[in-house]
DNA sequence: AACGAAAGTGACGCATGCGTCATCTTTTGC
DNA sequence: GCAAAAGATGACGCATGCGTCACTTTCGTT
């Protein structure tokens, strides 16, 4: 008989895959805690065992690990955001299966959510992109397609985008502050907020 | 004849008021470019004409810098917003006087403002307050007021108040990416968007 | 078992920031 | 004008972070 543990693949790497994850879950936790600026590369390495050498084994710098920590938040959460709004028939299930999507994901992952909220401004600064990666981008090119389909009513898609992403984002946190987050009062109320505004801007445009 | 430019008071005192006016004026433009974490003393120092014990004899660390440069902000912003809002007598009165005066604020204070987008996240850290100081407590209280006066239909209070604060600073955030800001058209977008919200959360409180 | 490659380690040299304080400069009160 | 007080200055000692690299340990291969 060989080995005991043989989860899958040779040690080598699977001890790699550990230790990134072992940085970038440390790293997490440092960039929600200290903020991104003030974080130090020692400050991540020091909650990990490992030396400060492997380290630089795994990333160059501190903005690559963030940039990691990024790419995997987005690519999750994009995809499951704009599936869920697509799904949608009418100006109602459009936003209310969006926020539905987005607060679900956070009340999984609050961790990396906090990252976002701590680090908003440095992340708009550094990367020039929204707070929640390009998902405002998304937001207005799924409202644009609304409004072609004739779901939504002709408004200025750009501003509705960034206004449902700030009070979206701000609503998600002060959800996150109930345990265990209230994810429908959550989508009820936000819903409910856009659904009129869109009427009333709908309205204003004749 | 004396000296020339004997403004007010005694030299020593201008002087003062002069050179501590410089650190905050640095670190306003230090702190939105770098980020409060990853800004030091010496960055602000720098920006000055002044040594760096010269810091240490008007403000003990970075820390009472950003305080001081809060409290300015929303000392100002606050009254103002607050005095427009109770000007209004009906719910469409109440949230465009607001978003006004809040707009009419950021376009005359770009910087201050850039200071409270790049550091939102570590700001609430520090301080456990919302993004613009006590700006949403205000908020909640005033929308209680409108309600309790009839103005308003039952709502949420507080989240209503999140909401507002969060696409409002995402849509000034946008606004001022114009020169000159639009500030009417960010007045207009806002105003429809939450009077039409505030309808549909009116019917849907039934 | 034994060897070579891959990865881990942490001390090192360098750079920079911190807050202080002895010293110099300017202002004020007389 | 002059002495004393207030304030400005910047070099200093200490602390910490950075990225590297010579060395050690671990893993995979034969």
């Amino acid at each position: 008989m060989s080995t005991v543990p043989n989860t899958s693949a040779g040690k080598r790497e699977r001890t790699k895959a550990a230790n990134r994850q072992a940085i970038l879950d440390a790293a997490t936790d440092v960039f929600a805690e200290l903020g991104y600026g003030a974080a130090t590369v020692r400050d991540i390495v020091r909650r990990t065992d490992l030396a400060t050498g492997t380290f630089y084994n795994y990333f160059p710098d501190k903005e690559s690990v963030l940039r990691a920590l990024l790419d995997e938040v987005t690519g999750e959460v994009r995809v499951r955001v704009r599936a869920a709004r697509l799904r949608g028939e009418s100006a109602e299930e459009f936003i209310a299966n969006g926020f539905r999507a987005y607060y679900e994901f956070l009340a999984e992952d609050r961790r990396l959510f906090s990252v976002l909220q701590r680090n908003a401004g440095t992340i708009r600064a550094m990367f020039d992109e929204p707070v929640l990666g390009a998902g405002t981008d998304d937001l207005a090119e799924d409202i644009r397609t609304g409004i072609a389909a004739g779901h939504l009513p002709e408004v200025d898609a750009d501003a509705l985008a960034v206004a449902m992403m700030g009070a979206g984002f701000e609503v998600g946190v002060r959800m996150l502050q109930g345990d265990p987050p209230d994810v429908d009062a959550a989508v009820e109320f936000i819903s409910a907020l856009f659904i009129g505004g869109l009427q009333e801007l709908g309205r204003r445009a004749d």
